[in-house]
DNA sequence: AGGCATTTGTCCGTATGTATG
DNA sequence: CCATACATACGGACAAATGCC
């Protein structure tokens, strides 16, 4: 029945509070189901029942939820969903970042944060196929989506095949053309390494998130057309508000 | 002051627990640095300092690890990290889900659970390319390695092309080889899609997880080599004993 | 062996936050 | 608003196990 799945998750002494995990369930119920076709939510009192718990515990989950942006409670109608859907992100053999956002009508863009010159460590040393110590460029960047942070990504140049890449990076704010400015005219995918954490106070910071909730961790390598690494990265998503799309080749 | 960026993140009256949000903070920095080479953890009292609570409050935190198989605390000597390692599952076009494991040299098995004819709901009529309601038969298995229940996963497929399917799966074993006694020799992954949630009451209860704790959902269409969809399938991984690898066609 | 510092484990009491009715 | 029950967080004290001198 549609109550025992929306009450599963819902437990006492779990460290978390039950007005808490409320909220964290209309919030993630928003995407399957709750809420009718108009967005507007069953009754408090229904509510308290579905979920188990007293007509208080619901207020304190909804106050939450409005205080955050996320509801709209409206004296004598009911309480409504102001819903935000997910941001989807190709992954893709021509993945280009930059490009994912403005093709679904979203205003997105990706701000550089940090950049360095740093002597590889291990991990980018064998990503980019380079000696352990060489000169690579890090650069941080934020992307933000909708005026809400969505990701935060770390990625690993070259530096003695692309040194102007930090310039040029900054100039045109976009990976694709960067590298054309570089010499480099077109690059592929290689490899996306995908995995899932419990967010780290950075993350919580950073990406505007509440203790507790989950990143999406993709670790991505790019190549030049000779299968050369040019780029590796790893990007950091805030799970609840992205979906990862793999395209696979088409058919040949 | 290191502290202070530790600390930061950790708040009161958020509704999440303290101990809750230190045992997600510690939980975050095992794989950034959190332990010395040997997986141990500073003392408690240095940990209840680094973030500005009573020791108490960190002995919660780490209890509650521990009972998550994470940590492991001796006493007199310390608490220590245990780590073992993920699973690694690629996704590709021609992405085959029990040979999967074995190519690990991993003792892996799928075992199907329960089959089941019904009306196709929305979801997976959209996947399948049939009309709402047409019949398919719906699979659902859980994947086990090293004795370690590891995903657990819903497939369908149309009923009316491969009546025979379940018969086919039981006897093999393996949808490769149902679907060739079937009569389709070949098929690719068109599409696959990728989210993180938190666990389920049932991910908890079937996968072992302990609450709290994080899956990985892949989405996932298999097409024949016309391109028309033959399985569409749902699988829910625990997020801590596997890494998703996508591989992208090699260079044409 | 003994002595000592370090570290985890257990007990007490008390104040505050959360949840119910 | 109020009263009640339980979980959370703090502070202090001491016991138990380990390892080192």
């Amino acid at each position: 029945m549609a109550s025992d799945i929306i009450r599963s998750g819902i437990g006492r002494r779990t460290g978390i509070a039950l007005w808490r995990q409320i909220a964290d369930a209309i919030r993630a119920g928003i995407t399957s189901g709750l809420g009718d076709k108009h967005g507007k939510l069953p009754p408090e009192m229904e509510l308290a029942e579905l979920f188990g718990v007293n007509r208080h515990t619901v207020r304190s989950a909804i106050s939450a939820l409005v205080s955050e942006g996320i509801l709209r409670a409206e004296q004598g109608r009911g309480t409504f969903i102001i819903q935000p859907d997910r941001l989807t992100y190709p992954i893709s053999k021509r993945t280009r970042f930059s490009a994912s956002l403005a093709e679904q009508g979203q205003r997105g863009e990706s701000r550089m944060m940090s950049h360095d010159v740093m002597p590889a460590p291990e991990e980018v040393a064998q990503a980019l196929q380079l000696d352990v110590g060489a000169p690579v460029l890090q650069v941080r960047s934020v992307g933000v989506g909708d005026d809400t942070p969505v990701s935060r990504a770390t990625a690993w140049f070259e530096h003695a095949r692309f040194p102007d890449m930090a310039d040029n990076l900054l100039r045109f704010n976009s990976v694709t053309r960067a590298f054309a400015a570089c010499g480099l005219d077109d690059y592929v995918r290689i490899s996306t390494r995908i995995e899932a954490y419990h967010a780290t106070l950075d993350d919580v910071e950073i990406l505007r998130l509440s203790p507790g909730s989950i990143v999406l961790v993709t670790f991505a390598i790019n190549a030049d057309l000779e299968g050369r690494p040019v780029q590796y990265s790893k990007t950091r998503f805030a799970a609840d508000r992205v979906s990862l799309q793999v395209e696979h080749a088409p058919l040949s």
